[in-house]
Formats: C-alpha cells, sequence, structure tokens
RNA sequence: GGUGCCGUACCCAAGUGGUAAGGGACAGGUCUGCAAAACCUCUAUUCACCGGUUCGAAUCCGGUCGGCACCUCCA
C-alpha cells in the first residue's frame, strides 16, 4: 500500500513520492543543548521516529539527519536577552562546550531510552559555520541581503514566495506586536543571517566572517547543513508545528533564494503536548523530563506508547491519569507476549491468509498519514483473534513492533532477587497456609507487602515479586 | 488584529458522508482459603449546541457557545 503523509506545504494527505526511487531524503530539526528536553519535545522526535520507521518499513533508505543547535539562539527575553547557551554555561559554572555536550549527551539517552532510532547523521551547527557563511555568501551573490547596523539581514521583498508554507499574508501580519522591532530592518519580517553588533555584552561565540566577527543568524544551520548532507533539493522536513511561521518559512526563504531550486517536497509537522492548562514550558508550570517521568516509577517506553495512542497531528493532553492508562496497555501488553513465548517458543516463520491480512491492516494505517492509533488497535484486536496460533501472533506482534518500537522481541521475565528475611518469610506463610492457619498466612502476606512484595499464590506455587513505586498522585 | 486547530463515554483517543476503533478505569462473572494475576462480559440510540444540504451527517455548509496553539527562542 502506497504511504501517503500530510504535506504541510498543500495542506493535504498526499502520496510519497521520493526523488530517488527507493531513498528517503529526510531532515529533523534537532535540539538545542542548554537545557533537557521536556517530554514534549520528546513527542516531537517520537513521531519523527514512527515516520522514519514506516518509511524503512516500505523499503526506503533512509538517510535521516538531525542538527545539534549548540549556538546562536536567544533565550525567552526577547531583544533584551542572551544567548541561551551562554546564559546555561554561566548559571551552571560551566563552558559552553561543556554544557553542549551534557545535554547533547543527555538528550541521547533520553531518545535512546524511547527506542527512538538515532538519526544516520547528527550535526553540531558549531562544525559547520563556515558552511553557514558558504550559503550567506550565495545570498549575498545574488542580492537577497543588506547590511545595516553591522548585521547582515536578509530581505523577504527579493524573495516573492516568502511566507507561502504558513500562507502568511505579510501585510496583515502585526510585526512588533509582541516585540520591539529592530529598527535596522527594511521589511519587519527581514531576518538576521549574521550578527556582528551582538546584542549582549561578552558574546563568547564568535567566528570571523566577510562581515566581520560574529555568528550565524537563527535560521541559516539549518538550511547550511541540510543542504551539506542531503542536496539542494531533498524528500522529507519534520519538526514541530510551532516552526512553521517563522523557522521553517524563514528557512524556505534562504535556501531556495540561494539556490534557485525547490529546496523540501514534504514537509511533515507533530502537533504539540499539552497539560490541563495548555501548552507545555520550559519555563512555566512542572518542568516534565524523561528522567522525572523514570523517577515516577514510568517506564520510558509507558510514555512511548502514550504517544502512540494519538495522531501526531493532534494535541495530546498529558495527564498522570493518562499516564496511568499507558503504562497498564503496555504492560499488559508485555504479558501477553510473554505468554505467547511461554505457548509458542518462537515466532511462526510463515503467515496464514488471516495473519498477513492483520500486518496489512497494521501498515495500512500507518502508510494512511502515520495513523499510530489505529495501528496500536490493530494490535489489541489481532491478540484476541482465536483463529490465530501463538506462534502466528507472536511473529505478528515482532513484525508490528518494527514500526512500534515497543521492545517487544525483548522483553523477558523479571529476575527478582528476594532478600533472605523476605524469603524465609515467604516460606513461614507456605507452612501456615498447609496448616490451613488463614489468618497467620493472611498477616504474613501483609507483612511481605510492607516490605515491597506482593505475593501470588499460583498453580505453580508462590510468585514473589517486588512492588514498584506507586506512581498515582 | 491575523493564521490554524479542537470540542466523541468516567479518563485518554481513533474515525471526516453509509449507520460510533482501541486502551485505561469502573462494575459483574470464571478461578481462588483469601488476595493477586489471567480470562470473559458489560459501559455513547449517540459524537458541544442550533439550523441547512443529503436517501443517509460525528463526518459537508452556515451560525452560536467553549477550549487551545501560533504570529517571540520554543517540539
Amino acid at each position: 500500500m502506497q504511504l501517503s503523509l500530510y504535506n504541510t506545504l498543500n495542506r493535504k494527505v498526499e502520496p510519497f513520492i521520493p526523488i530517488e526511487e527507493g531513498k528517503a531524503l529526510m531532515y529533523c530539526c534537532g535540539p538545542t543543548v542548554y537545557n533537557y528536553a521536556h517530554i514534549g519535545n520528546l513527542r516531537t522526535y517520537l513521531f519523527e521516529d514512527i515516520l522514519r520507521r514506516t518509511l524503512e518499513y516500505n523499503g526506503y533508505d533512509v538517510r535521516h539527519v538531525m542538527n545539534i543547535t549548540d549556538v546562536g539562539h536567544l533565550s525567552d527575553d526577547g531583544d533584551e536577552g542572551e544567548d541561551k547557551m551562554v546564559k546555561s554555561a554561566r548559571e551552571k559554572g560551566k563552558t559552553i562546550t561543556e554544557i553542549a555536550d551534557m545535554y547533547t549527551q543527555a538528550f541521547f539517552q533520553d531518545t535512546d531510552a524511547l527506542n527512538i532510532l538515532r538519526p544516520t547523521i547528527s550535526c553540531k551547527a558549531t562544525d559547520h559555520v563556515t558552511d553557514m557563511i558558504a550559503l550567506i555568501e550565495r545570498l549575498e551573490a545574488k542580492g537577497h541581503t543588506y547590511t545595516a547596523g553591522g548585521n547582515v539581514y536578509f530581505s523577504i521583498d527579493t524573495f516573492p514566495r516568502y511566507g507561502e508554507l504558513a500562507r502568511l499574508k505579510v501585510e496583515d501580519l502585526q510585526a512588533g506586536a509582541r516585540i520591539v522591532v529592530d529598527p535596522n530592518k527594511r521589511n519587519p519580517m527581514d531576518f538576521v543571517l549574521w550578527f556582528t553588533q551582538s546584542k549582549f555584552a561578552n558574546q563568547a561565540m564568535v567566528w570571523p566572517s566577510p562581515w566581520g566577527v560574529g555568528y550565524p543568524g537563527w535560521h541559516i544551520e539549518c538550511s547550511a547543513m541540510s543542504i551539506k548532507y542531503l542536496g539542494e533539493t531533498f524528500d522529507l522536513h519534520c519538526g514541530g508545528i510551532d516552526h512553521i511561521p517563522v523557522h521553517h518559512t524563514n528557512e524556505i526563504a534562504q535556501s531556495e533564494a540561494a539556490t534557485g531550486k525547490r529546496w523540501v517536497n514534504y514537509w511533515i509537522h507533530g502537533e504539540f503536548l499539552i497539560n490541563e492548562t495548555g501548552k507545555l514550558s520550559k519555563s512555566k508550570g512542572e518542568f516534565l523530563t524523561l528522567s522525572y517521568l523514570k523517577e515516577r516509577g514510568y517506564h520510558p517506553l509507558d510514555y512511548r506508547y502514550f504517544c502512540l495512542g494519538g495522531h501526531y497531528r493532534s494535541q495530546l493532553v498529558f495527564s498522570w491519569q493518562a499516564l496511568d492508562s499507558a503504562k497498564s496497555a503496555r504492560e499488559r501488553l508485555v504479558k501477553q507476549v510473554l505468554a505467547l513465548k511461554g505457548e509458542a517458543g518462537s515466532p511462526s516463520l510463515t503467515l496464514s491468509e488471516g495473519g498477513r491480512s492483520y500486518i496489512e491492516t497494521f501498515i495500512g494505517h500507518l502508510n494512511n498519514d502515520l495513523n499510530a492509533p489505529r495501528a496500536l488497535a490493530t494490535i489489541w484486536t489481532l491478540l484476541k483473534d482465536e483463529e490465530l496460533a501463538s506462534d502466528e501472533k507472536l511473529a505478528l506482534l515482532y513484525e508490528a513492533d518494527k514500526i512500534l518500537g515497543l521492545g517487544l522481541k525483548d522483553v523477558k521475565e523479571e529476575i527478582v532477587v528476594i532478600p533472605e528475611e523476605v524469603q524465609a518469610l515467604v516460606d513461614q506463610r507456605l507452612e501456615a497456609k498447609a496448616a490451613k492457619e488463614w489468618a497467620k498466612a493472611d498477616e504474613l502476606r501483609v507483612i511481605v507487602e510492607e516490605m515491597g512484595y506482593s505475593l501470588k499464590d499460583t498453580s505453580e506455587g508462590t510468585i514473589v515479586t517486588k512492588i514498584c513505586n506507586q506512581n498515582s498522585r
């Protein structure tokens, strides 16, 4: 079945047709490494991972490039702000490089834990300043730039299609409604390609350039690096929905103005994770990181499962209750896999007609603009199908998990080391049970539970498991 | 002021013209000394509200109310 994706450029679901048959060239906007990623940021990488895995499942050789932004963004205080990297370094008493390395590492720790496949190429902005300068020079040579107040600006009036992606009507925008307009700009929508006039003192990260010592503007890195690694026209560009009006709009302007070619064929944007009060933010309310979720007793894949339950183009409402549901569902799924493994031993090597139809339905949903919730529902339906043998169910789950990425192939029974004193109590309880001293047996159960272990009496004997952290509010 | 999205059961959430997926929770049942687990069953005559188009609407059109995001670094 043909893979179709919603293309922001045309605002509709379109069949995916790559530039080169069998290949998919994909660029994803990566993190600014000045702080930990919050779970909303991670939702976007999760959706991109589903996209990548779906492309690969469809047989495409995916070249997946992601930038690591370690320079050049202002903090949220508008023009009075400070470079986020510099600020973070100052606050933590570290060098900028240390900060970048630390948060880059933390980022990949999170994405690894979520089973997000690493990009084919991840590239740091600071390693590509010469590429950015070269691109600005191309723009300059074609007359798309001007210098004012020491900075190099992109002139949007030289690019008639400006704002096409976001469907901006330039004349209707209230420039400066929320920030002070830079008086050097000819058009309020113009943006800086290269700064030499630092807006903040002691700018630590500067490079020599034809326009003077300075640092690159906020958008140029993505254009420079994507063109370098994917070419002047490539297939897919992904990111959060917030990037449409400014970041991606500006990227398109500078890239296409420089090359004179169509830059990206498919723009794929993920919606936000929100909570009951609206958008998640790094500055207000709880700063929800994956580590925090882990502290509260959730497995990283509980969060992956949670995100799979909503469509990537819809806002998803985060709540602890919703995450609890995902946790219960994922744990049940894991138990089912374990049970199937026990029954079947190994997955079936061939599929019946019925089995094949499930996998077709499954991939059909994903190929229809990544409908992961439907795909997931197919899994549950399949598990309930009495016509299917265990080994076939297992094979189907493994197959589906190539895209779902829930690590189903790797699940194992948890081996719990039981402390001697707990084991002694368990043994005492068994004796009590044998003697039908139920009151005593129940009393011992309570004691053991208070020590953090739960007991299950089965036909095979008593099973002792460690009680996980309680995580309801 | 501009742009876009959304309102589906107790909660999360699919479905965008053919008669309401899935998960969680709850309840009942089987099993069990009890409990837990597992499994089974049940939960929306109805999709914010009003009107229209249609043989047929949660889905399309118009209006009303409510919520959210973006236009500023942001996933």
